[in-house]
RNA sequence: GCGCCCGUAGCUCAACCGGAUAGAGCACCCGCCUUCUAAGCGGGUGGUUGCAGGUUCGAGUCCUGCCGGGCGCGCCA
């Protein structure tokens, strides 16, 4: 059953067509002005234009086809031409029972369901992540679980970056610093034996520390350049030493990758890599060839992505590089014709930083006349970046790169605190205990967070991502697990559900707030916009806590008993659904 | 230099195809716990939406210019 919204926008188009005016512009929408009416249309104002009207004349006319209908109270023309709509009590009782009554709390499935692949998190190999990876994951995370709770088949891809010049960097530094490693890779590479077990000694904090050293170094030093290269291009015709000890080095950046997105609530179903697209990299390339679209250029091979009446000249996608190694953007390439192999998405979202947007722009252009892709089927879906309270890039007071892991735990310390502080949870067993600041604290980063527009940037500041009042993700949590508490109760003290009665205007709220979250959900999934669930998830807590403050529950009559049990059972189901699609989960108490 | 993004309350952010009185949270002030969890609820203070034009019955939203900030501009990803 549809919400009421769009229930009543049917009947007010239809309106619209009855007095010949398009019956697009009878769009029905939440009031703007609650203390006037529940739902309005502003489309008298858009008719007059197209109709050479009088817009309060059209509305008049449309007033005139709505009367009689049973589900309004009043149907009312404001300012110059709003309709305002106010819903009887009944219809809204009615809403709130089939809300109850439904396992998805009144949320719509799409009508054509697609395949579709979220890329996101962006975790590099040899990279511990650090606070920029919190969005990505997060924002991805969500993304990937809209997707898929409106009825798409959805993986979502770590795309692990694991196969560039970074690893031959990588390899010959660890080889500098340690004899005993570089003997085994050479004794491998030579094709006598080694033993790998040498490599066990290579920690990814040796990986995180040596890292920007022979980047930098990378940069000043060709002769260093150029090995690192030359490391690279034999890793990636795998050559058996280097590639052993690559393999240690994934190794340990996984484990800590999965540490990480564990606490946070991530999981992918894809942990894909650029090095499993290695192998599809000759036979693309040659592929290319046939198809004419290389071009020989400064001794790399490239594809030329300029079009007509670009504002400014995209560089080339680089294939091969004047080394012979595959790029970024090639991994890139290949891992688009794979997917198109494996899964044949419709849609490929890569939730990666805008800074990327011209790599993708360029990587999209290539691989549409290579004939992996079609226009519209692959989207960057970029967000801002975190800055620090100075409206820089967010450093620590050392000026160092805060680590995620590091920040989760700072968050999860703040929780214990003030759970602590306020008395909660304390008489509940440690595991429980510890259970509860864990989701505390994902819940407030995530808010924190995913309550922002993902395209704008703004500012990390952790005492605000861990505090606890106001439009936070612990208010989220807090009423949730107020609302079990209170269902426990009644449960224990032998009362149900019944037929919801709308009288309160805190009940009115709640149904209504009820109603908009299919609208939330459409809107969130159309804009990949996880803030606008994020807004519906705060404004239902809000309507509830309004509610649970202003109508008594247990001690009321038992008709009213009955239906405010009712309204605060689709009420948590509806805050914890849509807590799920953001990536966060309610305790049982706290 | 060129291109993209951004500029909204003291601070951090919203604002549904261009619509009514631009909304929240924090901070600050005033109330509410012998009754379902006060991490809560109610009330209040706080705005020339960076500036100047333009389009429109109507502009935070669209167009132009300017000012301020961020990011990017082929062999790192």
């Amino acid at each position: 059953m549809s919400d009421l919204r769009r229930a009543l926008g049917e009947a007010v188009q239809a309106a619209f067509a009855a007095i010949g005016a398009p019956p697009e512009l009878g769009r029905v929408t939440a009031s703007d002005r609650p203390d006037l009416a529940d739902f309005q249309s502003n489309g008298a104002l858009a008719a007059a234009k197209t109709l050479g009207r009088n817009p309060r004349e059209i509305a008049t006319a449309v007033v005139e086809k709505l009367a009689g209908d049973p589900r309004l109270a009043a149907v009312e023309i404001a300012g110059p031409g709003f309709i305002n709509l106010k819903v009887a009590d009944a219809t809204l009782g009615a809403r709130a029972d089939t809300i109850a009554a439904d396992a998805r709390a009144g949320a719509e499935t799409v009508t054509e369901p697609r395949r579709v692949i979220v890329d996101y998190g962006g975790p590099n190999v040899a990279k511990p992540m650090h606070v920029g990876h919190l969005r990505a994951s997060i924002i991805g995370e969500s993304l990937k679980r809209l997707y898929r709770f409106r009825g798409d088949t959805v993986v979502g891809d770590a795309h692990f970056g694991d196969w560039g010049y970074q690893m031959g960097l990588l390899i010959g530094a660890v080889m500098d610093e340690s004899p005993a490693v570089a003997a085994v890779v050479d004794a491998i590479n030579a094709g006598q034996p080694g033993d790998v077990a040498a490599f066990n000694a290579v920690t990814l904090a040796d990986l995180d520390r040596l890292y920007p050293e022979a980047a930098a170094r990378g940069k000043a030093d060709t002769d260093y350049r150029d090995r690192a290269r030359r490391i690279t291009a034999a890793l990636q015709v795998k050559q058996p030493g280097y590639y052993a000890l690559w393999e240690r080095f994934r190794t340990v950046t996984k484990v800590a990758l999965e540490r990480d997105f564990h606490a946070l609530g991530v999981d992918f179903d894809w942990w894909k890599g650029e090095s499993d697209v290695e192998h599809l990299i000759a036979p693309m390339v040659a592929e290319l060839d046939a198809k004419g679209l290389l071009v020989d250029d400064q001794g790399a091979r490239i594809i030329r992505v300029v079009r007509e009446g670009d504002k400014r000249e995209l560089p080339p996608l680089l294939v091969v590089s004047s080394e012979g190694s595959a790029m970024y953007g090639t991994t890139d390439l290949a891992t688009i014709l794979d997917r198109k192999r494996e899964f044949d998405p419709h849609l490929v979202i890569y939730c990666v930083s805008p800074r990327q947007a011209h790599h993708f722009a360029t990587v999209y252009r290539a691989a549409y006349p290579a004939g992996y892709a079609v226009a519209g089927q692959l989207e960057h879906v970029g967000f801002g970046t975190m800055n620090g309270t100075d409206g820089k890039p967010f450093k620590t007071r050392e000026g160092g790169v805060l680590k995620l892991n590091d920040m989760i735990e700072m968050s999860r310390d703040k929780a214990r605190a003030r759970l602590h502080e306020a008395g909660l949870g304390e008489d509940l067993p440690a595991p429980e205990f510890e259970d509860i600041a864990g989701k505390v604290a994902v819940a407030a980063l995530k808010f924190a967070d995913l309550q922002n527009f993902r395209g704008t940037s703004y500012v990390f500041d952790l005492d605000r991502f861990t505090s606890f009042e106001g439009k936070t993700g612990p208010y989220l949590l807090y009423q949730a697990v107020r609302v079990k508490s209170l269902l426990r109760r009644a449960e224990a003290e032998g009362h149900t559900t019944g037929p919801v009665t709308v009288a309160e205007p805190a009940e009115r709220d709640l149904v209504l707030t009820l109603d908009a979250f299919d609208a939330a959900l459409a809107e969130a999934y159309d804009k990949k916009a996880p803030n606008v669930l994020a807004e519906h998830a705060y404004r239902l807590s809000q309507a509830f806590s309004k509610f649970y403050a202003a109508c008594p529950i247990l001690q009321a009559a038992p008709a009213v008993r009955a239906s405010r049990l009712t309204l605060a059972t689709a009420a948590l189901r509806q805050s914890e659904l849509a807590l799920d699609l953001l990536g966060i989960a309610a305790p049982d108490r706290m």
